[in-house]
DNA sequence: AGGGTGATGCTAAAATTTTAGCATAAAGAT
DNA sequence: ATCTTTATGCTAAAATTTTAGCATCACCCT
């Protein structure tokens, strides 16, 4: 599901190939199926293979996502989160990101 | 794991009640056991029941939750992530934790 | 001390997932 | 056209997870 929803839809290939701690693509396609059975996903064909595309929509099942690691690891807090991963010195966040960050706190502070 | 991450540990029966769309709690119980095989868990004895404790400690994995999300729904970004439950109106967003935001975010940026 | 409660240990069965591999069909290349 | 490649459909077996249920041990209460 992480696969398809970070690239929107994909193939059993394709999904096999990028996870690391790769199950057999066997696997892979038999979850494909399973998950389809279960109604996480439906799929489109494109020529002579099956392309993959969840349910849920993108913008939902990310809201779930987040909200639910907020709940498991940061009380519920974003402001918690923001501050675990900006205390972390690898922590990928530029200063382009910071300024993004500051303009949207901003505005949304005003309303 | 997530209801042992979010309250530190937790015994078997806490979990089973805790969980909404329960497996039975013979399940959990056989759960908790495979993951202790698996290493992601260790427990102690408290009187005749077990209280289970993560292995991996509470701050590397929220990180690396976290950043999970961030890779599978928004492109890798911070700011794409809190720019997404801001403009949700059920948000959980207090004045408060924008405030909160806004500090993390100022002192970020200084350094 | 004795009984009740609640937890684990254990076992075995049921259900589900993971795997391999072959047949078949579509697409692309020569 | 034909060959090669790549996918799915399918089947069956292996492995793992989920379930139920009972025996046993520890704790608590009276």
């Amino acid at each position: 599901m992480d696969v398809i929803y970070a690239r929107g839809e994909a193939t059993a290939a394709e999904i096999a190939e990028t996870i690391t701690d790769a199950p057999s693509y066997s696997a892979v396609r038999a979850l494909l199926r399973i998950l389809e059975e279960k109604g996480a996903l439906t799929h489109r064909e494109d020529g002579p293979r099956y392309v993959f595309m969840p349910t849920v929509p993108h913008e939902k099942a990310s809201r779930s996502a987040l909200k639910g690691v907020l709940q498991t690891f940061f009380e519920g807090s974003l402001a918690n989160a923001v501050a675990a991963l900006v205390d972390t010195k690898d922590g990928n966040l530029s200063a382009e990101e910071l300024k993004r960050l500051e303009t949207i706190i901003q505005q949304a502070r005003k309303s």
